[in-house]
DNA sequence: CAATTTTTGAGACGCGAGTATCGTATTGAC
DNA sequence: GTCAATACGATACTCGCGTCTCAAAAATTG
């Protein structure tokens, strides 16, 4: 039987061995060929890493795979985030202030990670899924549950997260789809507006909750 | 010379002729795949539709082609939205009301257009690109400032337009991917978090001109 | 250093999307 | 009904992604 040697391969066993060096070489060169705006496959990251396809493959059976690699990579500052200060609303402007610049500086990489999400959502309303990798895409709700922390008592859970999934929405490439692909925004510009948003709707939430506690009075 | 006569016989010559009951077949077939959750290939449309590959080929030159259609289909009862009344806030949360749900019906469409336009921007970022269609994508813009005709004058323009902005950001099948994609909402549940955040960034906008009038007093 | 295991490279293969070509069928004007 | 124009279908082809096989190269072990 033996589903596929190469891809259970590379998938349980890339530890910290020789193959450790070829890995990181292909991540770089990936996550490098990104950041110049590609969306590279497997076999262009194969040749600019100088490996044969073969090899390529076997560390990362499928674009996605790739990609996720470098997601994490692009991530990595931006996970390691922990606010400071018991203010909700100083918190989440200070990460958004933190994450998004460099969201938008691994645009490519994040866009073809949200790309690769659709892609594998298509696959699943029809039934198929090979049990890929399977995108997370989680760690917006992790980040601003943290920088929402101080609020957590203070405001009824059903609310609490209705904020957070409100600010979730404006907390992501997703954002720069609209904002720079369409309106034209430059990146900046674009992180403002989402800035200011977030503010308003931390206010909003704050402010409600407010209001709710005086009526039961 | 002659560039792809195929290509634009199909792009130029799709009047209303006997040829017009190909594409409307096509067209019907493509999106009742779509809403059955699929995103299928022209292929599968023509298979779907009883017509040959090469035929469907004639009119949807590509998957951007056929999707194209599709959106515009979907997009139908939205882009006739003109509210009533002359309250902003009212105005807004009556175009989400109407608009959302319907997005979320049509929700593979949109996805599939969503991730045509991350492939075509990822096309854009190393030059290469035919003249596609290339995805307007561009409706809510003119949508919400519509919606927030009421507050053209009373807002000064720059805030005028961050609104519109920030709106635009959560009213999208973007939303989706993020609330039930990531979060497990229910698509009424999504929609309804959108609604909330969008009329508390009215409310913040609007609030917001009111201090700074004063201040200037 | 020699033997064994692991890693690598080159090429063949299958598959699906999109293109091109050709012969046939359908349509419409006279 | 005839004839030309147009639409259609079958087929073959290119191209890129991903898989597979096998032999050569390199690292590991004793």
């Amino acid at each position: 039987m033996e589903i596929s040697r190469q891809s259970s391969d590379a998938a349980v066993i890339p530890e910290r061995g020789p193959r450790a060096r070829t890995r990181k070489l292909m991540v770089t060169t990936a996550s490098r060929l990104m950041q110049a705006g590609l969306t590279p496959s497997v076999s262009e990251v194969a040749e600019a890493a100088e490996v044969s396809r073969a090899t390529a493959y076997r560390y990362f059976p499928s674009e996605v795979a790739l990609v996720h690699a470098v997601v994490n990579e692009a991530l990595g500052p931006i996970l390691e985030w922990s606010g400071e200060g018991d203010d909700a609303e100083t918190r989440v402007c200070d990460l958004f202030e933190k994450s998004l610049p460099r969201i938008a500086e691994f645009e490519a990489t994040f866009k073809a990670a949200l790309r690769l999400s659709l892609d594998q959502w298509a696959r699943e309303q029809v039934g198929a899924l090979g049990q890929e990798p399977r995108f997370r895409r989680g760690h917006r709700i992790e980040l601003l549950n943290q920088a929402l922390a101080p609020l957590k008592g203070r405001l009824p859970a059903r609310e609490f997260d209705r904020l957070a999934q409100a600010l979730s929405m404006i907390f992501g490439v997703e954002i720069y789809t609209v904002l720079k692909d369409i309106w034209g925004l430059s990146a900046e510009r674009s992180a403002g507006v989402a800035q200011w948003s977030a503010r308003a709707l931390v206010r909003a939430a704050v402010a409600e909750a407010e209001e709710n506690r005086k009526e039961k009075r």
